[in-house]
DNA sequence: CTTGACTCCGTACCATGGTACGGGGTGTAT
DNA sequence: ATACACCCCGTACCATGGTACGGAGTCAAG
């Protein structure tokens, strides 16, 4: 059977710290689940959430927007609308992203490729200028 | 001709706050100009210096990295080889970045898919699952 | 040579996202 | 029934990346 996931237990298998756990509930991204007593007991799918918002975090959204996005899930089918139209915004900030980074890239590219070329001294190599407007200079 | 470049000027020019101009001289970001008297006055590519810092962050790059991407350009010839592997430690985590990005614009495209197909309820809509592993569930 | 705008520097403060600490209560296994 | 691991909460602290403030000094135009 399935036992009692108490903070420590939940922290562990999320692999973050407790204080942090705790942290979240302060600040409304988790909401604290009903105590036995005087412990906090959680259901298993605190797990996977607690993931969620550290898979959301290294992709680059804050706490905040995480918050966001887990609400996708909660709310009510009326309104489904405002699912879509947030799930849409972040789309299009994620193929922002997407975009600057692959420009970033290749300037980074082309950097690499000037200092293989010996003949290039790296002092001349135009990388500012480069990052921000492209190879074309 | 030229006119002096304050850090009034620089600020405006650059479109970041004077204060922000004196922390990164204090962080080390940007190494403090030869002062003119009392006053410190910034040669023109400090504008572009500036700008590539904070495309750089935006771009999710924190401070410290950015300062290495910065020195790049700095460091002379005879390290050449430690510039061609920082520009391509770079690229690896931008790519990283990149196939993170696109996992999850995915995730997101299939929730609000499901999400446009009214018959399934919201409340079933695995977002959390979805985010962490991908479609196949 | 005065006035007003700008700069100086130190220090304090802000938000975000945590982490650490410590005194006390609890829950369970022996 | 007692020990020991674990949890409680409040509070303080940390790093990062700034922003704000304020008294004093400086530069340049009139």
């Amino acid at each position: 059977m399935k036992e009692k996931i108490t903070i420590g237990k939940l922290a562990a298998a999320a692999n973050v710290n407790i204080e942090t756990i705790r942290f979240y509930e302060r600040k409304g991204v988790l909401k604290q689940p009903n105590k036995l007593g005087h412990f906090r007991y959680y259901p298993e799918e605190y797990i996977t959430r607690i993931r969620f918002i550290k898979r959301s975090q290294e992709l680059g959204f804050s706490l905040k927007e995480t918050v966001d996005l887990l609400e996708l899930k909660i709310k009510d089918q009326a309104k489904c609308s405002d699912v879509l139209t947030k799930a849409e915004e972040k789309i299009s900030e994620i193929d922002k992203k997407i975009k600057d980074l692959k420009q970033m890239r290749k300037s980074l590219k082309d950097l690499a490729n000037c200092c293989e070329d010996k003949s290039i001294p790296l002092s001349d190599c135009p990388v500012l200028e480069c990052f921000i407007n492209g190879k074309d200079k």
